[in-house]
DNA sequence: CAGTCGATGTACT
DNA sequence: GTACATCGACTGG
């Protein structure tokens, strides 16, 4: 398997900026470079598996380098690459991808937008313009249709580091990583 | 621009 | 019941 996502989030947060998120489907291939990354884990409050292991956050206690996708606010999935060691609970959402290739494909998924730079910057429209939903959910990221192929690490001082988004509680944790200048992201 | 707010299903108190 | 790792439409300046 990957040992890269072995490490802890916040490292696999950082690793996985520049990398490509692969997805077949209908035919089509699609293909982004993931630009805007967040880490999650055990101990912290803000994580859905803070509270330990339930039918929905099972996956995120599996092996690492699984999809862990949910559905939220009545209408939205996001999706996540579980990290870490087994029965870790630690993941990285993925917020934000720069269209690469199949742009026609994931604009018949995102048929209101007119700009490339707001097809996918954002962690449900990237799983509305890439088709992820729940039937991905622990789906092993190395194989087809949904895949996460690894490319050079970045340069740290490529990263911007911060806080992250739409969270209530632990909102302290510098643990939300871009790429610096990315007109991708979903907020500077 | 910025700020507000409704939509809408599910997990969990 | 309440909260939710969101989005896009709408408002007012």
């Amino acid at each position: 398997m990957q040992p890269e996502l072995s490490k802890s989030s916040v490292e696999v947060a950082q690793r996985l900026l520049g990398s490509w998120l692969v997805r077949e489907l209908e035919g089509q291939v699609l293909v982004g470079k993931i630009v805007e990354t967040e880490a999650y884990d055990r101990t912290d409050a803000a994580s859905h598996s803070f509270k330990g292991k339930t039918p929905r956050t099972d996956v995120l206690f599996g092996p690492p380098g699984r999809a862990y996708v949910y559905f939220t606010y009545g209408m939205h999935y996001c999706m996540n690459v579980v990290t870490g060691k087994q029965g870790q609970g630690s993941a990285v959402l993925i917020r934000a991808l720069e269209p690469l290739e199949g742009i026609g494909a994931m604009r018949t998924r995102r048929q209101r937008i007119s700009k490339d730079a707001q097809l996918l910057n954002g962690p449900a429209k990237l799983c509305q313009a890439f088709g992820i939903n729940r039937q991905l959910n622990g789906h092993d990221l190395q194989k087809s249709p949904l895949q996460v192929v690894l490319q050079p690490s970045l340069p740290t001082e490529n990263i911007v580091q911060t806080t992250r988004v739409g969270i209530t509680r632990d909102t302290h944790r510098l643990w939300r990583f871009y790429v610096q200048g990315s007109p991708f992201i979903s907020r500077p």
